[in-house]
DNA sequence: TAGATTGTGTCACTGTTTCGATACAATGAC
DNA sequence: GTCATTGTATCGAAACAGTGACACAATCTA
């Protein structure tokens, strides 16, 4: 049972707020490799969502190549990394970072501070995901 | 003479190519507190865009406090800094800083690999900013 | 095979966004 | 005061995004 929270008005698209969700539940290991993601039918029931809003969601997960889906069966948490070379990866977070500074600056955020903020992320956003089991 | 480049149809919408390249300047240093920005007319011309794009992209930018206006005048750059409190800034920065540690960990980026690549994009960033003038 | 389950594809409605045309208002230079 | 210059406001057209309704196709299970 998905742990996802909708809100309906909050300029967000739906699609998006799942797709971030869904992103970081990947990331922070709360979702393994090859588990399996709810039906369109029954996410968009417990969410109360229309299930082409699910369908888009995941389609963008699947672009992403987070996840890959399987017709009739059902849809699942990739095994492989990522469908981008190392330099499309470096790309997408070169520009990433970028923003990121450029906003800081502006905002009176040094490099160290950035640093210190993007570690503390970190460790916040892994904290409360399941231990890592030794391979 | 700004030095702005806009491409007419990447997805990207102009006004927010403007805020970008603008912000950029700002926060590199390129472009000084209380220095003039172009007339609206005048960098329409310029770039070939309708003079209200510019007005759009000017206004993003003086609600997030960077630029201000003086009618009949001209518009410049903010000297003081940010409309938001230290609580705000600290907010929309670890947004960002959330979205780039999920985007790297789903890319196989560590925290190290992060930092690293933080502190590169602000070194480069910074590279061809003019030197710091002793205030 | 039969039927339930899963993802896929298509179309349409609605609101928003983006961009442009054009007129208005305040300020500065003289 | 006059006039050019600067930003402001309003309206509209076209494209796009977000969501929903509904029928189709592949797969699994019994």
């Amino acid at each position: 049972m998905l742990h996802l929270t909708i809100s309906q008005g909050d300029g967000v698209p739906i699609y998006l707020q799942l797709v971030r969700q869904i992103k970081t539940l990947i990331a922070t290991g709360r979702l393994k490799p090859d588990g399996e993601l709810p039906p369109v039918r029954v996410l968009a029931q417990q969410l109360v969502l229309n299930p082409n809003t699910v369908v888009r969601a995941y389609r963008e997960l699947e672009v992403a190549g987070l996840i890959y889906k399987k017709r009739g069966a059902g849809t699942y948490v990739s095994s492989e990394v990522t469908p981008y070379t190392d330099a499309e990866c470096r790309r997408i977070l070169a520009e990433r970072a970028d923003a990121l500074v450029v906003e800081g600056l502006n905002l009176g955020y040094d490099e160290d501070k950035l640093v210190a903020l993007l570690r503390e992320r970190h460790k916040t956003l892994r904290r409360d995901a399941p231990d890592e089991e030794g391979a």
